[in-house]
DNA sequence: CTGAAAGCGCTTACAG
DNA sequence: CTGAAAGCGCTTACAG
């Protein structure tokens, strides 16, 4: 900038209001500067900038796991509302961790980003309560925040499991398995409440043998299912709390053969889901709103919003396939 | 900083040198400032050490887009990669629109990104020229660059694609058809390349109502598949050329109740492909690979390997799964 | 409309 | 081992 300033002829601030756009310039000297940049190759050095101005116009998401469908969706809904605003997203994978999510959201902060998009992995939020009054704006995405006071976007996966047990007791299903993440995941936990919820309120017992949680993979699903499914008192249908649990499932019912007279409704959708057959009856997060909605809150915050912090839900909605319209025997 | 040096009666440069871990500092000193800090609760601006030191670490990362698979297994295997080093990865999505890749591009160069890992929209890279000599490296992903001297890491495509169509011939088929994306991208080009050369190889002549390109979404692909399905001169096999091309085609079998008499083998393989009936066989890529390697490059590059570009070709594998070994009637 | 001075919070280069 | 001075490349606050 010093070297532009200098070859056009004109100080420091002039080539500075020029690169920024300020209108104030007389056309001559905007020209001068413009001529000067381009044959010296200027490029600003936003780090500089930013250190002058106290802001990054950067953000930091951290996800489960950016691999993964759910995380991938957020992902892009939050880079579309940051684009937008010239915003920057600088993202992380967190796989669970507690320990790594304030490590990364640490790193994050110490680089400046304005605000944090979490999908937390512990429960206790409250080494950012330091960070927030640093001013430091923090949404979370998926699970609400249990020890700090923050703004969150959540699915409604009570209210969605209950709706899936829901479908099958309509059926007339009685005998119905839960498959389930580990219960240290709030939306796990909340998913296996609808499912306690909705066979009580309909007072159907719980029976112990037809419900497994700890399934972190694929594999682990279709273990637990096949297990499951070859019991004495097997279930007449199944209830999956999350995406690879349902793909677990699917897998095991297909190797018993059972896919036609087990009916199997899955919490999250995908690709497929209408393609297998039969098709998955599913309940429907939407990522996409979410990571739009949590990003518009976010910016909402960065432009001096100072409302109460509130937890936003957004409904979940079953869509029927076939595979959870299977009747009982 | 300037706090915590006064509170703790000691020079500023003793304060940066603890922060920074340097072990040349009397451990009296070191615990007087380490207090201090604890007391003023102090955090270190990474952006004016940046600024001071001429490096960010970070890097960015231009996917096609966040969301879709591909792009999200990349990601993920960068971040893992670029972990280990303490190297921040700032993201973008391009949707395969070469202005969007240059404005991207330039935003992150600007925000003192050290090096660039690019699965490019455009065919034209050299906008990059004068950035590489200001010092930023620059890594190709999925598709070489064309007018500029780069590292590139790319899949077999035509091997790839070759492999699936001599898999289809052995098997029988002489009418296979081709299911295909956008000819303006790279890879959809060599794909199509290797399906011509191993028909070619065989004396196939080819038939140019057996092919489809342009198919940019399921729904496409599928239109495409029912229309040629329904010829009367119809394929007893088909070769799409991608993810959503064969999900696509999928459905277009089903549909018609086709999927046990039409062969089909898809580029790239997808979670759900040995769980539908039959399993879909494929070639499959490794992203995974892909970015470990393209990053492993990248970060040889910044620590100075100044051997000649070169682009690295990750093997496909084709994976059997049934739909690709169906008979021709 | 234009520009010289000061400063953002660090680290480099140097001296002691 | 420790620290005062200078400077990274910008922008803020101010004066003209």
């Amino acid at each position: 900038m010093r070297d532009v300033a200098a070859l056009a002829g004109v100080g420091l601030k002039t080539v500075s209001r020029v690169v920024n756009g300020v209108t104030t310039v007389s056309p001559d000297l905007v020209q001068r500067v413009r001529r000067a940049a381009d044959k010296l190759g200027y490029r600003p050095n936003l780090t500089a900038s930013n250190l002058r101005r106290g802001r990054t116009d950067t953000i930091g998401l951290l996800l489960e796991d950016a691999a993964n469908p759910f995380s991938a969706a957020l992902h892009r809904a939050v880079e579309n509302a940051s684009r937008e605003r010239g915003v920057l997203v600088l993202t992380g994978s967190l796989d669970e961790n507690p320990a790594r999510e304030r490590e990364l959201a640490r790193a994050l902060i110490d680089r400046g980003v304005e605000g944090l998009l979490i999908v937390p992995a512990g429960r206790d939020e409250s080494y950012l309560i330091t960070e927030q009054r640093a001013g430091v704006r923090v949404v979370f995405i998926d699970r609400a925040p249990t020890l700090i006071a923050a703004d969150a976007v959540v699915s409604d996966n009570e209210r969605g499991a209950i709706t899936a047990v829901e479908h099958l007791l309509r059926i007339g299903h009685r005998r119905i398995g839960y498959l389930g993440d580990s219960q240290a995941i709030l939306t796990a936990q909340a998913r296996f409440d609808g499912y306690r919820r909705a066979l009580s309120d309909a007072g159907v017992p719980l029976d112990e043998t037809m419900i497994r949680h700890e399934l972190r993979t694929i594999e682990a699903a279709q273990e637990a299912a096949l297990a499951m499914l070859d019991a004495v008192s097997a279930p007449t249908a199944i209830f999956a709390s999350q995406n690879l649990v349902t793909i677990g499932a699917i897998r095991a019912m297909a190797s018993l053969a059972r896919q036609d007279s087990v009916a199997l409704v899955g919490f999250d959708d995908f690709v497929l889901a209408d393609t297998l057959r039969p098709g998955i009856t599913t309940i429907a997060q939407d990522p996409t709103e979410m990571g739009r909605l949590a990003a518009k809150l976010l910016f909402g915050r960065l432009d001096g919003d100072r409302s109460d912090p509130k937890t936003h839900v957004v409904p979940t909605r079953l869509i029927a396939r076939g595979s959870g319209e299977i009747r009982p025997p």
